[in-house]
DNA sequence: CTGGGGATGGGGCCC
DNA sequence: CGGGCCCCATCCCCA
């Protein structure tokens, strides 16, 4: 049961291979890594390069269009399943991208656009659009609001569009996605795992769960059951040993209504056929 | 089979 | 933005 609303999860809650991550450490790469997606840090940023094919139907434009503005009404809902990051085509970097070849070249960039019975190119790099009919336009390749001048159309990129809004950052290492840098950065280090211990090499993630690690070393454990004479390492075990001062378990069967200090024993208790129609 | 301890993972929150 | 901590969850093992 995933407990976060900002992960993007398509896989079930599963624990990291680590021992593909070592092999990865060691330079192999991994067998979750996807090389052609669109990865942070390496790759183009959200609405870089053209989405996908199913983008391609123009909306219609406003002939009346503003000098530096969207045409009116030219609003188009975000798909839930959009993702700017998520690119069809080979993974390009910045400095790759900028070796491009000139846009009307880069073939699979450029769109055909009927506007108003006249035929045009519409072509695109980098997320900017702008076709090539005889009246000039630049297109939002994300939402396709036209702008008369790219000025018009790079403010929009940078602070109107709403498909930039919706960025969505990918692990380069699994398909996981966050709606935050932060999210994802915290997420990476479950792949990186820098935190090593120097009495066993074991690695993990974070400096506190080596931390706790630790004390599986030296013995420490800080935190006491204030019911009884125990201690423990870890606080959340404490917690769940606290369960077992409470009269009253957390976690109740809904056929016995016998009841349970941990979710797992309840759960292995439904498993032992208590709840068969469950 | 049950109950509980130990160890660990991972996202969120706060500073 | 990163570190530290919190909280919840899960797995493993043992009595």
């Amino acid at each position: 049961m995933p407990r976060s609303f900002l992960v993007k999860k398509h896989l079930s809650h599963k624990k990291p291979n680590y021992s593909m991550l070592d092999s990865e450490k060691r330079g192999e790469p991994s067998s979750c890594s996807k090389p052609n997606l669109l990865h942070l840090n390496e790759r183009l940023q959200p609405g870089s390069i053209p989405v996908n094919s199913s983008m391609s139907s123009t909306p219609p434009q406003d002939p009346d269009l503003p000098g530096d503005g969207p045409a009116p009404g030219h609003t188009y809902p975000l798909p839930a399943s959009h993702n700017p990051f998520r690119n069809p085509q080979p993974s390009l970097t910045l400095l790759e991208a900028a070796a491009l070849p000139q846009p009307l070249e880069h073939n699979h960039s450029v769109r055909h656009v009927e506007d108003g019975g006249v035929p045009s190119v519409t072509v695109s790099l980098l997320g900017l659009t702008s076709t090539g009919s005889s009246q000039e336009r630049f297109e939002c390749f994300d939402c396709h609001k036209a702008y008369f001048t790219f000025s018009g159309l790079a403010k929009h990129r940078q602070l109107q569009c709403e498909w930039q809004c919706q960025k969505y950052f990918s692990c380069k290492y699994c398909d996981k996605e966050y709606v935050s840098l932060g999210a994802l950065k915290m997420h990476i280090r479950t792949h990186t795992l820098p935190c090593v211990c120097k009495l066993c090499g074991k690695a993990f993630s974070r400096p506190w769960l080596l931390q706790g690690h630790i004390r599986t070393h030296t013995g420490e454990k800080p935190f006491s059951c204030p019911h009884c004479s125990r201690a423990f390492a870890d606080r959340s075990n404490l917690r769940a040993h606290l369960q077992t001062h409470s009269d009253i378990k957390k976690y109740q069967c809904r056929s016995c209504s016998k009841t349970f200090s941990r979710i797992s024993l309840l759960s292995k208790h439904e498993e032992a056929g208590c709840c068969p129609m469950s």
